[in-house]
DNA sequence: GATACCATGTAGCAGTTGCTACAAGGAGTC
DNA sequence: GACTCCTTGTAGCAACTGCTACATGGTATC
């Protein structure tokens, strides 16, 4: 493996905690090469432009995310949509995922934005949500899986939205709050 | 009043819609001054910055939302939380609102990132949110009256996020179905 | 009619942005 | 040794960013 694809992965773990830790605030080329070690002008000679630094980088990220969430609530022992919502709620607003969030949130406003590389990011992670509900979703037949899934994505997702704007800790009573409000 | 007190409105009024229409991805000084029909040296003549340009335009814009609200969904007769929260979801998600959420997720984003004027707008608003919530709220003495509005206002924003970021049109059904998750 | 203030245009500043031209060191091959 | 390719540094470009200095025409006040 040549020196370039190898300093390619270390830039990419690198910036994937870059990016945990500040969002998308500091995502200058320069800013981002000082937070990987390297000169801007070497990134862009690992990588083609800024938008494949991104999309390599929030790949990874997703990635991360994904395993994450396929450990902490595995398929093959489906869940009523309110227990599924619940479980989720609860690890999703924990310390250790607030940031993978906090940053979601930021990347579905860039690709509203349509600033590239975000949009495709998008619409491949929210694909990955759908799979991974509609793969732990205890659902009787003819209901609609579809609408029934991003409900609860929008449920999940809504509480990092307001988590990340809210100073006080009011994430653990919104979660109670919200068990209350669903069907069992 | 003076001139530029008169202009200042006429400003904000048209940026209002221009933030409403693109969200904030045209926000350079130069890209809003065009947008109001003036130039870039005197939109910085009617407003000190940059920053108090978009905290006038996103006050009216917040203004015009919780006009709206209150309007679609007066106080005066509380409503179950279930049923607040499906009436919310079908005015919010309607063809009319979608923008005021999409740009309100696009400042909240903004917020987060720590961009002036953002996150004192976004305690601004959602100090509103929360407000509305409360006045409309039928809930049992004892309950988590703050958590529940945080609950409620979690789950409409979830419903907006989703849907600023889904092609199809899946609003619709993704309403229905979180209706069915709600208990009552 | 002189003075002062409001309103507006021209021009430009210093900083940041994404990106690139060019040169040169180093390693391997013929 | 000549040649080629991978790797890296220096320097800089044109565009854009928020913002400002300066001049000027107008209008109101004394």
């Amino acid at each position: 493996m040549s020196v370039r694809d190898t300093q390619r992965e270390v830039v990419v773990e690198r910036l994937a905690g870059h990016l945990l830790e500040h969002g998308l605030a500091r995502t200058s080329l320069r800013q981002l090469a000082q937070a990987a070690g390297v000169s801007d002008r070497m990134l862009l000679y690992y990588f083609a432009d800024k938008a494949e630094v991104l999309a390599a980088v929030m790949a990874r990220v997703a990635g991360e995310l994904a395993m994450r969430l396929a450990v902490a609530i595995p398929d093959g022992a489906p869940l009523k949509p309110a227990e599924l919502v619940r479980r989720a709620a609860e690890f999703t607003t924990g310390p250790e995922m607030r940031r993978f969030m906090r940053l979601w949130v930021e990347v579905v406003a860039a690709a509203a934005r349509g600033e590239a590389p975000f949009p495709a990011i998008v619409a491949q992670v929210m694909a990955g949500f759908r799979q991974w509900v509609d793969a732990r979703l205890d659902l009787p037949a003819g209901a609609d899986r579809e609408g029934t899934a991003a409900a609860i994505i929008a449920v999940i997702d809504g509480l990092a939205l307001v988590d990340i704007c809210s100073e006080d800790e009011i994430a653990p009573r919104m979660a109670a709050a919200l068990s209350g409000l669903l069907a069992d």
